[in-house]
DNA sequence: AAAAATAACTAACAATTGTTAGTTTTGTAC
DNA sequence: GTACAAAACTAACAATTGTTAGTTATTTTT
C-alpha cells in the first residue's frame, strides 16, 4: 500500500486549500486548519514546517503546471485558434483537477513572500507565451485586428476564474466544456 | 468649503480600499491603515466604528450602485445587445471611479459579517437581472443559443475583474474602451 | 479670549496569532 | 513483548490583533 491514499502532509495541504478558498490566507488560522484535519495546532508542525510552506507548494505546484504546459502549446506547429483551444483545454483540466488551489493562486500569490519573486517569473513566462500566440494570431489574419492588451485580459481573466465556476457542476463533461467555452471566448455570442 | 475635499472618514475608507486591494481584508491591520493616513491607530476610532464597518461601507456602496444600475438598464426598451453595451459600460464607469472597492467587492465580501446576508441579496438581484438580459436576447434570436450558465459566467467574469486592469492603463480613453471591449465579448475574436 | 467640539495622542486590555518544547500515545519491526 | 519511530498531545511563548479609556492638542464657534 504505497499511495492510493494521501500521505498526512497531502491531507494537510488539500485542506488548507479548501479553507483558503472559502475566507482567504490571512484570515485562516493553523487552528482552524488542524481542526479541519482533525488534530491540534501544534501537531501539524510533524508534517510541515510553516503556514508559508504550505501556500507555497499549493501555488507554485499549480504555476510551474500552466507555465510548462503552455510552452508545450506555444512550440507546436498548428494555427492560433487551435492553440488558443488547447490553452483552454489546458485551463479547464488543471482547474477541474484542483479548483481550490487555483482559488489560491488566484487570491493569495501575493503572500506568497519568499517565494514571490519566483512565481512572479512563472506568472510572466505565462503571460509572454500567451501574448505571442495571439499576437502571431493576429499577424496571420487568423484573429480579428482588435487590441491585443484587452483581448488578452479578457480571456485570461475567464479562464483564470473558472475556479470559481466549474466545482459547482458537479456532473461535468470536460469535453463538452471546452468547446462550449471556446466558441464563446473564439467566436462571440451575437447571432 | 463644503466638500470638494473628503472627509476624514472618507480619506480613511478609501485608503483602506488601496491597502485591501494590496492585501487582502484580514492582512491589513489598523495600525497599517492608521500609518497610511497618517495617524495612530487609536485615532482612527474618532472617524470610524470598526474595521468591519469600513468594509461595509466600502462594499455595500458600490454593491448597491451595480444593482440600481442594472436595474434601470433592464427596463430600458431596446434589444438585448444594447442592454449588454450599456451593462459593459457601467462596469467601466464604475471600476474606473472606484478601482480599490471593486477589489474589495470581488475579494473580500466573505468578511463582511453582519451585513454579508444583504450583500449577497444584492448580488443575486444584480445576476437575476443580467441572467434575464441574456435568456430574452437568445429567445428573441439576438444572440446565439449557446449554453447561457457558461455565456454569463464568461462576461461577467471578465467586468466583475476590470479593476485589475483599468488601473493600470494611465490614460483610459473610456469611450473607446467601451466600444472595443463589447466588441471583443459580443463578436469574438477570430476573423 | 473663552468655551465647546473635534481629532489627535499614550497606554493598555484581552484575545488570538504562528510556532516551539517537552511528553505521551499509537503503530510497526523485530 | 520490547524497541523504535511517527504522530498525536498539553502547555506555553512572544508578538500582534482590534479596540477602549483617559488625556492632550487643535480647530471652530461664540
Amino acid at each position: 500500500m504505497r499511495s492510493n491514499t494521501l500521505s498526512r502532509k497531502e491531507q494537510i495541504c488539500v485542506k488548507a486549500a479548501q479553507l483558503f478558498k472559502e475566507k482567504g490566507y490571512s484570515a485562516v488560522t493553523m487552528r482552524d486548519l488542524a481542526a479541519a484535519v482533525g488534530i491540534k495546532a501544534a501537531s501539524l508542525y510533524n508534517h510541515i514546517t510553516s503556514k508559508q510552506q504550505i501556500l507555497s507548494e499549493i501555488i507554485l505546484d499549480i504555476a510551474q503546471q500552466f507555465t510548462d504546459g503552455i510552452e508545450t502549446i506555444a512550440t507546436q506547429e498548428t494555427d492560433a485558434i487551435s492553440k488558443l483551444k488547447a490553452v483552454v483545454s489546458q485551463h479547464i483540466t488543471l482547474t477541474a483537477d484542483n479548483p481550490y488551489g487555483m482559488a489560491a493562486l488566484n487570491n493569495d500569490w501575493m503572500h506568497l513572500e519568499g517565494k514571490l519573486e519566483y512565481y512572479l517569473k512563472l506568472r510572466s513566462a505565462y503571460e509572454k507565451q500567451f501574448k505571442t500566440i495571439v499576437l502571431e494570431g493576429q499577424e496571420l489574419g487568423e484573429l480579428k485586428d482588435v487590441n491585443s492588451e484587452i483581448l488578452l485580459f479578457s480571456i485570461l481573466t475567464t479562464l483564470r476564474n473558472l475556479y470559481l465556476w466549474i466545482p459547482k457542476k458537479a456532473d461535468l463533461e470536460k469535453d463538452k466544456l471546452i468547446e462550449e467555452l471556446s466558441e464563446i471566448l473564439l467566436q462571440g455570442i451575437v447571432k
